[in-house]
DNA sequence: TTTAAATCGGACAAATATGTCCTAATAACT
DNA sequence: AGTTATTAGGACATATTTGTCCGATTTAAA
């Protein structure tokens, strides 16, 4: 007899809109660093993802400016050039998963609060910093290096 | 007019389940070294967690000898005094959340995997390399030290 | 031996995140 | 002007996580 005891959650950094996003935007970067204006379709197909869900989170990437949307035949999403390599992961982060990042408790207290921390605070926080400070300092651009050296990759 | 955008996700470390039994493993650790053997409607009630989900959690944790359970009346939650100092983090965490902090990839491929990674595999995994570390590295008996101390809390 | 206080664990319910479907709007091409 | 390919966005559907309820079991005390 087989039983199964059902995991509760997964300790995750990023939700998965949030994954999806990342992944998106880095393909919509790498293939607008040679001009190519691309649709959603391609999108969802080169970072095996689902389509309508992939569109939501395209929506919000446009409406905070991080992606271009352009209608109607041979639209699609675009980002300028010389915009690739100014965009920061925690634009991305910020724009779907909004500033849970910089104001959530470790432990779930209401918000994170140094006069009155939690026990892991102290620790926390350092994690964190170090989290922010990459999404911070990692741009678009950096991503798509490696994808067009073949070394890394969107999709498996 | 006000537009409610709802928001998709938070990007968060732990699990609300994970929240729950750090800071319950916290609270009953802090008693167990005064001797008091505490009761799940106590630890709800001081931890502020709803009390039949902080149940299931705290079967976990006992199933997983992290917490020992005594049942019948008088009966409740302790840790043996010599364990807390023993008792890691990432005991807790795997207990509940299982192994996902160790092989998930940061933007959601199946596994993360070294051979093919993904754009920010380099970043992501020196950040994971640390949070493991800290939950490797902090004991059960650390966290109630602040809590003894008054300066750190459980709830708020 | 009865009663009361407690954990255990299964089934259920609610909330949230993830994912789908459909219609409208837009733009290029014929 | 009509057709086709595309994004925008609302409504809906499904899956997962979070949370509740209740009966069974255990134990100590009256
Ligand atoms: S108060 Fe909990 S992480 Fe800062
Ligand atoms: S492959 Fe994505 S984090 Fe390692």
């Amino acid at each position: 007899m087989t039983i199964f005891v059902t995991n509760l959650q997964a300790t995750k950094m990023f939700s998965k809109a949030c994954e999806y996003g990342i992944r998106a935007a880095t393909y919509i970067a790498s293939q607008s660093r040679a001009s190519r204006r691309v649709s959603l379709k391609e999108i969802a197909n080169e970072i095996d993802s689902p389509v309508a869900f992939t569109a939501k989170i395209l929506q919000r990437l446009s409406r905070h400016q991080i992606v271009s949307s352009v209608k109607g035949a041979f639209g699609g999403f675009e980002i300028e050039h010389e915009r690739i390599p100014l965009i920061k992961l925690s634009q991305i982060v910020y724009a779907i998963d909004g500033d849970s990042v910089y104001v959530g408790c470790g432990l779930g207290l209401k918000k994170c609060n140094a006069l009155k921390p939690c026990p892991v605070h102290d620790k926390f926080v350092e994690i964190r910093n170090e989290l922010k400070h990459m999404l911070d300092s990692t741009s678009l651009f950096e991503l798509t290096e490696g994808l067009e050296a073949g070394i890394t990759y969107l999709k498996r």
